[in-house]
DNA sequence: CCATTTGCTACACTTTTAGTAGCAAAGCTA
DNA sequence: TAGCTTTGCTACTAAAAGTGTAGCAAATGG
């Protein structure tokens, strides 16, 4: 993989020339299908096609290119039974976790703005 | 803008076909310096050429695309300060808040692992 | 008036992602 | 052991997104 572009934290990313940890995080969810793919593997192991189906498709090169990223920021790992989520990677979901609710709130909101013709 | 890049709930988005609240959201926050712009704003209204700098330079186009992004989904919005979060832009950073303190605990851990030559 | 600041657009360029094809390795199955 | 399937990719081309610089119109301030 093309060193480069893995976001460290210390090193300069897309966000913050002295890699700063959250704006690194930023950088590495902020790709695309990142938090899709954190999404889907938490308490469910997954293969790489099975992870490909879920995320409707996605390219196996951005998919391949990702799943890299995220196992260097020890934050998936491969084990027997596929792709998993390390321990740190499941904190984050947790963390990330009340999105979900807050966002069908939001979707509500949304669309009632949409409405108002 | 391009109107079809809009995230919207319920049409299909980079993430979900059908549409989810949570994949919108993944799809709207994971564009270039979206989380960073919201960090940003946090009770703190700015102006546009502000946000520039403190996203270290990021290109006008950019910025007034996901400003403009931004305010279509209600997370910010225009005042008399200049670019604010909404009420919700605000719920939302809450959310992203306890990102911050775990990314420096997840940068700790792997300087860690880098350093065992 | 004239100079600044602000919010942006235009344009050319680079990087990232998508989409398709296909192949090598591993695991059946007979 | 030959053939089929599944899995995890790589290669390649095209499209989309982001960058960087220049500069302009509107508002602000003397």
């Amino acid at each position: 993989m093309d060193l480069e572009s893995q976001p460290t934290p210390g090193q300069p990313v897309r966000g913050s020339k002295t890699g700063q940890p959250i704006m690194v995080i930023f950088d590495l969810l902020g790709r695309n299908w990142a938090m899709g793919i954190i999404w889907h593997l938490t308490n469910n192991p997954s293969t790489f096609r099975k992870i490909q189906e879920y995320c409707e498709n996605i390219s196996p090169t951005t998919l391949n290119k990702r799943l890299k990223e995220l196992i260097m920021a020890g934050l998936i790992e491969r084990t027997l039974n596929g792709y998993a989520l390390t321990n740190q990677g499941e904190e984050l979901f947790k963390l990330l976790q009340p999105l979900g609710k807050w966002s069908r709130n939001w979707a509500d909101h949304y669309s009632q703005k949409s409405n108002k013709t």
